[in-house]
DNA sequence: TTGACATGCAACCTTTTGGTTGCATAATAG
DNA sequence: CTATTATGCAACCAAAAGGTTGCATGTCAA
C-alpha cells in the first residue's frame, strides 16, 4: 500500500476522489498531464491496494475511495513506533477541538 | 517520505531500528540479503525522508529512527479521510485493549 | 607507519515503474 | 444498425529504482 500511495499522482486521484466521491475515468483524466490510459494504470494500482473500489454503472465505471488500509497501516506504523505518545497527542487534540468523539 | 516507505527493505531496516535504536552500518547490514552499498543507499533515502538520523560516532555512524515524519504524514491523510470517524476507532480500539492510555 | 575495520563514492547493470500509442470491446443515442 | 461515448487490453519506451562491484577515504590498534 505504501508503493501506491508512493506516486503523487495516485494521490491526487484519491484527494479528487476525497472531493467528490464516485467519479467516472474519464471524469478523473480532466485536467491531468496524463492520458487517460496512464489513469486507468494509477487506479487499477490504487484498486489494487484496496484504496479505491469500483462499480461498473451501464458504460461507466464509478471510483470510490476505501480509507480504510490508510487506517489499517497508519495504525500499525504509529502503533509500531508511537503507540502511546500518538495516543496522548490525539486525546490531546480531540479534548482541544471540542471532544466530538463521543 | 511515502517513496521512503514503499521498499519493504527500507521498512525491515526501521524496523531493527526500532528493535535497536542507533545501530551502525554494519550492524544493519547482519542478515539481510544485501550488499553494504545497498544498505547504504536505502539509509541515505530514509536520511533524506528525515525518518533516520545519523550521528558520527569515530569511525562509525550511528542510526536513529525519527518517527515524527510518520506521525506527521499519518495526520494529514488520516485527518484528510477519516478524522472523526478514526478517532472513535481509535477510542474503541483503546477500550477494548484495555485503555491503557490514560 | 602499517594493517585492519568502517564507511563513502562512482560506474555500471537489471528490473520495475510510469507513460504513450493503437486497436478492441461494450453501452447509449439516433 | 450506425455513430458516438466510455472503457479495456497489449505492445512498446524512457526513466527511475534497486542492486552490484571496485576503489577511495578515514579511523582505530599495534
Amino acid at each position: 500500500m505504501f508503493r501506491a500511495l508512493a506516486d503523487p499522482n495516485r494521490r491526487e486521484l484519491l484527494d479528487r476522489l476525497h472531493h467528490r466521491n464516485g467519479q467516472t475515468l474519464a471524469a478523473l483524466c480532466a485536467g491531468l498531464a496524463m492520458s487517460r490510459q496512464a489513469v486507468t494504470k494509477h487506479l487499477g494500482i490504487l484498486e489494487g491496494a484496496h484504496l479505491v473500489t469500483t462499480r461498473r454503472e451501464g458504460r461507466e465505471k464509478l471510483h470510490f475511495i476505501n480509507p480504510v488500509p490508510i487506517y489499517a497501516i497508519a495504525d500499525r506504523w504509529i502503533g509500531k513506533f508511537e503507540r502511546s505518545r500518538l495516543a496522548a497527542l490525539a486525546d490531546l487534540k480531540r479534548t482541544l477541538e471540542g471532544d466530538e468523539h463521543g
